[in-house]
DNA sequence: AGCGTTCCGTACACCCCTGCATGGTCAACC
DNA sequence: GGTTGACCATGCAGGGGTGTACGGAACGCT
C-alpha cells in the first residue's frame, strides 16, 4: 500500500517550516511526527536528538538558501547587474517564508547563533565585494553592504508580518525596480 | 520588611523582556513568577489568563514604543529634520532589545497579529506623510516610506542577531550620519 | 482591636513534550 | 523461506506549564 516511508530530508523540511511558523520551540518531535503521519519512533531512528534535527535542518538551509544563491549570481561580470539580479532573487523568491525572522528572534539559541552568524557575515561580505567592484572604497563598500542588507532583511520581515501594508509595491513592476535600485543605494 | 509587592506593570515589563528574548512561548507564567520572586498565585490575581498578560503587555508597548516616539518628533517643522531625528531615535534607542523581531517571528499569533498590524501601518503612514511634506507625490512617498521602514526594521534585526558584523558603523558618528541619510533615501 | 480588601503561597488535576527501551512490520537478499 | 536490517509503533518515567480552589499574611480604615 501507500505506506510512504519517510527519509531524513522529510524531517528536515518539516522542521524548517515549523521553525519559520512558530520559532525554535515549534520544532517539537510530537507535532512534527503527527503532521508527517508517523510517531516518535520514526524520529528517534533518523536523529539522535531534538537538537540534532534543528542543527541539521539549519545547516541544510545554510547550504541551499545562501551558498546556492550566491553561486547563481557570482559569475555575472557587471557588478551593477549582479546586485540587481541578487536583490531580485532575494526579494521575489521565498523558499521558507518567515524563516529568517524566526532565526533572528532566537539569536541567543546556541544552535541558531553560529549558523546565523556565518550566513550574515557571508552575505554582507559578498555584497561588500560587489560594491567594491563598483568603485566604492573598502570602508564605504562595507557600510553600504550593511545598509543594503538591512533593507533586504527588513523587507522580508515586512512582507511576512504585514503583507497588507505593502501591496502597492510588490504588484507594480516599476515600483519593484524602484525598490531594487533603492536597495542598491545608487539612485542618485 | 522588604516584601515588595508587585504591580501589574512589573508583570508587563517582565513579559516584554521575556518575549524579546525567547518569543511568545517564553511568556510563561512559572518562569516569570520565579524570576520576579513570587509564585503563580500572584499572577492569577493580576491577570485572568496567560493570554491577557501577552495582550496587555503588547498594548502597553504599542502605546509607549510607537505613539510616544511619534509624538516626540511630530512637532518638528522641517520634514528633513523630522526624519533625521526620528531615525536617530529609532536607531540609537532600544527600549526592549529584540522585541520587534520576536513579534515578526510570531506574526501568525492571534494576539500579536492585530497589534503588529496597527503599529506597522501607523509608522509607515507617519513616514509617508513626512516624505509627502518633503515634496514627493503620494504614491512615491508611500513607496519611499515602505523602503525606509524596511531598512530600519532590518537594521534592528541585524544589530540584535549579529552585532559583530556591524561595529564599524555604530561606533563611527560619521558613518551613522551616512546611514541615517541613506535611510532617509535622499543621498543624491 | 476588629474587619475587609489586597496580594500571595500551596495543593491538586490535567495536558503536552522528551528520551529511552522494547517489540513489531515490511522489503530485500541469499 | 529464513534471516537481516531499515523503519515505525507503543509504553513508561520524568519534567514542566496551565488553571483553579482555597487558605493565609499584610495593609488600611474605623
Amino acid at each position: 500500500m501507500d505506506v510512504a516511508r519517510l527519509s531524513k530530508q522529510d524531517w528536515l523540511t518539516a522542521a524548517l517550516v515549523a521553525l519559520a511558523k512558530g520559532g525554535v520551540s515549534a520544532v517539537a518531535v510530537v507535532p512534527l511526527a503527527q503532521q508527517l503521519g508517523v510517531t516518535r519512533g520514526s524520529f528517534y531512528w533518523h536523529f539522535t536528538d531534538r537538537t540534532a534535527l534543528l542543527r541539521d535542518a539549519l545547516q541544510w538551509w545554510e547550504q541551499e538558501g545562501t551558498i546556492a544563491v550566491i553561486d547563481r549570481v557570482a559569475a555575472i561580470a557587471d557588478p551593477r547587474d549582479k546586485l540587481r539580479r541578487l536583490f531580485l532573487i532575494a526579494i521575489t523568491e521565498d523558499p521558507a517564508s518567515g524563516l529568517e525572522p524566526a532565526l533572528v528572534a532566537h539569536a541567543d539559541d546556541p544552535v541558531v547563533a553560529p549558523i546565523l552568524q556565518r550566513v550574515t557575515e557571508r552575505r554582507v561580505a559578498f555584497l561588500a565585494e560587489a560594491y567594491a567592484e563598483l568603485g566604492l572604497p573598502a570602508t564605504r563598500a562595507r557600510q553600504q553592504a550593511v545598509v543594503a542588507y538591512s533593507a533586504y532583511v527588513g523587507w522580508v520581515q515586512l512582507r511576512r508580518a504585514t503583507p497588507d501594508v505593502l501591496p502597492e509595491v510588490v504588484d507594480d513592476p516599476e515600483a519593484l525596480a524602484y525598490l531594487v535600485d533603492n536597495l542598491i543605494g545608487l539612485t542618485g
